[in-house]
DNA sequence: AGCACGCCGACT
DNA sequence: GTCGGCGTGCTC
């Protein structure tokens, strides 16, 4: 026979992803027939039901494997011209779908740009023929600032040191030209080397973007790309492509980034690594930040694709106050730190120091005071002196809660177990949950009574009681004072947080009021006093991570003041509080987050929690409350009767109603599974889900909404 | 998740 | 008599 006669009469059997969620019963790979030989990782058009999708050949299979010639199907197409995703790509991927107790398709064809979903064959060959022209020149020799001693250490150790880095180091002490050093290290010494950088949030990609752009103009245009869910479909499929042929060196980009194909990945940098944002809230909930880590680990081991010797891929982390897991992994050796507390830009060793941190004691304050009178005369002092604050309140609205003082009726939200936030600009309730909103009642829709009020601050009402407050007060050059907001409310509109933020800079506002968004990134030079209002609830919240938040959110705020050298002394953090005694505040006033840290590792390991013990909550929603911890205790009973691997050493505990319990009309209810290792956590897990699956089968389960889990979780 | 099929109310 | 509501069930 002819080799091509050969070809005709084959018949191979691949195994294929297709985005099905795991619930659905079809969490792995299906069967399907080709005529033509395909390679692992191409991207293909499968029918599935009655449509037509994109998915991933995710294995060769020797045959059917069982499934009657009737039931299997051919593929329909290969997506041409575009090499397939690398077995590193792929073993990542089955990382986190395992991991994260999600199907595989869905979490592969999540990390792919959705619109090569709807993209033809024909549409993609015209994509990808656009070719990139090198416009690549020699660096130039221009010497770039002088690095300080401790950069240059940290830059000497991670060149020697190969674990994963913590880079530990304050707002201002430089830890941005670490980043791009390292980088330009690794992308000088291979010339197809790739560089990822991850940042918390879109906000703060264009100014980290033009930073990077203009350090690494020399490779080219269209050498560094970002990648983030801000980005519109077209760019963000020219992005993910230019990351995919390794045309790009340098992606910088969100937590999604994290499962970009980059096949010649050498140094994943994540900035502010302690943020929360690195943890998706929905879908395959994976924490990039983790993923990094051990996505740098996959992609310095062997590959059978590659016979060369495996390069190896760094992982830095970046923080001025790093999650307790990272800062733990650094005190057993895991990781490495490298610490930098300089502030960079001053001479003289007073301009550089951090900002004085002033406590007031809110219990020898006036009763009900929003503002103590030493922190608004102190504030009146700056606009004398032509200077800025800021004042945090973390709580957006004029008002979190109406009520009448009557009858006791509260603004309580129709659909959701919460109250409706009074928003005085445009005189609406609106629920923060579901997004209800009503006009305000002239009166008490219980009783009538005219007189119903706001209780308790937003900051709307805040800006409008410290226009009150500082009334007669004038800038130096007599003219009145301006107060502005930046909240969630203000910045809705699209460039809106860059025009405010811009008039910030210009010096046109005195006093800025807002919630923490503006807590990240920004770098306020003429900022000197920053206050934050009530942070209180953080102290004794439930939820286990509140105080590390809350100091990592003080820390931030006190490094928004006084960047600018010459007013570095005389910058203070005002922190309004009843518990002026609590250690949180102590640490805070030195400056001291290894202080912090180890107190609050003593309680999380006293207590058996991360990163001392592992979790995973598992949530349930239905019609009624007792249905949706009906269903997860029937599920915990039925693992518990079947000895599933793992029991012994996992803890479920019973099911109880989420924090807000209600939200548009759906009950939440919500189980905590706890153990001391996170082995046997992640074997129960897996055995457990097809368990949950059969539990929501039974008759009784059937109106239960949706369930899923959620592995290492944020809060509980 | 889609997108079927499948049985009960207000319309040309 | 049909169009359409979304309840359950499958996708190689």
């Amino acid at each position: 026979m002819k080799p091509e006669q050969i070809a005709t009469n084959m018949v191979f059997w691949i195994g294929v992803v297709v985005a099905t969620p795991a619930h659905s019963g079809v969490g792995g790979p299906l069967t399907y027939r080709s005529e033509l030989p395909l390679a692992a990782g191409q991207l293909v058009r499968v029918s599935l039901g009655r449509r037509e999708v994109l998915g991933v050949v995710w294995e060769l299979l020797p045959d059917s494997g069982g499934l009657a010639p009737a039931q299997t199907k051919a593929v329909l197409g290969a997506l041409e011209g575009l090499a397939p995703l690398s077995a590193t790509w792929r073993k990542l991927v089955a990382f986190t779908a395992g991991y994260y107790q999600r199907s595989l398709g869905e979490v592969a064809l999540a990390a792919l740009p959705p619109q090569l979903r709807e993209l033809s064959t024909s549409q993609l060959a015209r994509r990808l023929k656009r070719p990139i022209s090198d416009t690549s020149s020699a660096e130039s020799l221009r010497e770039l600032v002088e690095l300080s001693p401790e950069q240059a250490a940290a830059l000497a150790q991670l060149e020697a040191d190969h674990r994963p880095a913590l880079l530990f180091g304050s707002t201002g002490s430089g830890k941005t030209e670490v980043y791009l050093r390292a980088a330009a290290r690794v992308l000088a010494e291979d010339p197809e080397a790739q560089v990822l950088v991850m940042v918390p949030e879109i906000n703060l990609t264009p100014q980290l973007q033009a930073r990077f752009e203009e350090r690494f103009k020399h490779l080219g245009r269209e050498r560094v790309v970002a990648l983030h869910s801000g980005l519109t479909p077209a760019q963000r499929l020219k992005s993910w492509l230019a990351a995919h042929a390794g045309v790009a060196r340098l992606v910088l980009g969100t937590r999604m980034a994290v499962l970009a194909s980059m096949p010649n990945l050498r140094l994943i940098v994540v900035d502010e690594e302690h943020d929360p944002s690195y943890k998706q809230q929905e879908g395959a909930r994976y924490s990039a930040r983790d993923l990094a880590v051990y996505r740098a680990r996959l992609e310095g081991l062997a590959t059978p694709e590659s016979s060369a010797s495996p390069k190896n891929c760094s992982v830095i982390l970046g923080s001025a106050t790093p999650s307790l897991e990272s800062w733990q992994a650094t005190l057993v050796g895991r990781y490495q730190r490298l610490t930098m507390h300089e502030r960079i830009g001053s001479t003289d060793q007073a301009a550089g120091s951090l900002p004085t941190v002033r406590l007031v004691d809110m219990n020898h304050q006036p009763k009900h005071c929003t503002l103590a009178p030493p922190l608004l005369a102190a504030i009146a002092q700056r606009i004398a002196r032509g200077e800025q604050s800021l004042i945090f309140l973390n709580r957006r609205g004029y008002a979190p809660v109406l009520a009448c003082h009557d009858c006791g009726w509260k603004s309580e939200c129709p659909h959701c177990s919460a109250y409706r936030v009074f928003h005085k600009i445009d005189r609406t309730l609106r629920c923060h949950h579901c997004g209800f909103t009503e006009r305000v009642p002239r009166a008490c829709p219980s009783c009538g009574n005219v007189d119903i009020a706001p209780v308790g601050r937003g900051t709307e009402r805040l800006e409008e009681h410290l226009a009150e407050l500082l009334q007669g007060i004038t800038r130096p050059d007599g003219s009145p004072l301006v107060i502005a907001r930046i909240d969630a409310d203000t910045t809705r509109l699209k460039g809106a947080l860059e025009s405010q933020l811009a008039s910030v800079h210009a010096g046109e506002v005195d006093v800025l009021v807002g919630t923490q968004m503006i807590a990240k990134g920004h770098d306020f030079r003429h900022i000197t006093l920053v206050a934050a209002v009530n942070p209180d609830g953080a102290l004794f919240s439930s939820d286990f991570r509140a105080p590390e938040r809350l100091f990592g959110l003080l820390m931030q705020a006190t490094g928004r003041a006084g960047r600018n050298a010459e007013k570095g002394a005389q910058s203070e953090m005002w922190v309004q509080t009843f518990h002026p005694e609590h250690p949180l505040f102590g640490a805070l006033k030195k400056h001291d987050y290894p202080a912090f840290s180890a107190q609050e590792l003593a309680d999380r390991e006293a207590a058996g929690m991360s990163p001392f013990g592992f979790s995973a909550l598992v949530r349930a929603e239905a019609r009624s409350q007792d249905l949706a911890q009906g269903f997860l205790n029937a599920a915990a009973a039925a693992a518990q009767a079947q000895a599933l691997p793992g029991h012994d050493m996992v803890t479920p505990y019973p099911a109880v109603p989420m924090t807000i319990q209600r939200v548009a009309n759906v009950e939440r209810a919500q189980m905590l599974v706890e153990s001391s290792s996170r082995v046997a956590l992640q074997r129960f897990l897996a055995a457990w889900q097809p368990v949950m699956a059969a539990t929501r089968q039974q008759a009784e389960f059937k109106p239960l909404i949706r369930w899923a889990m959620d592995v290492d979780p944020l809060a509980i």
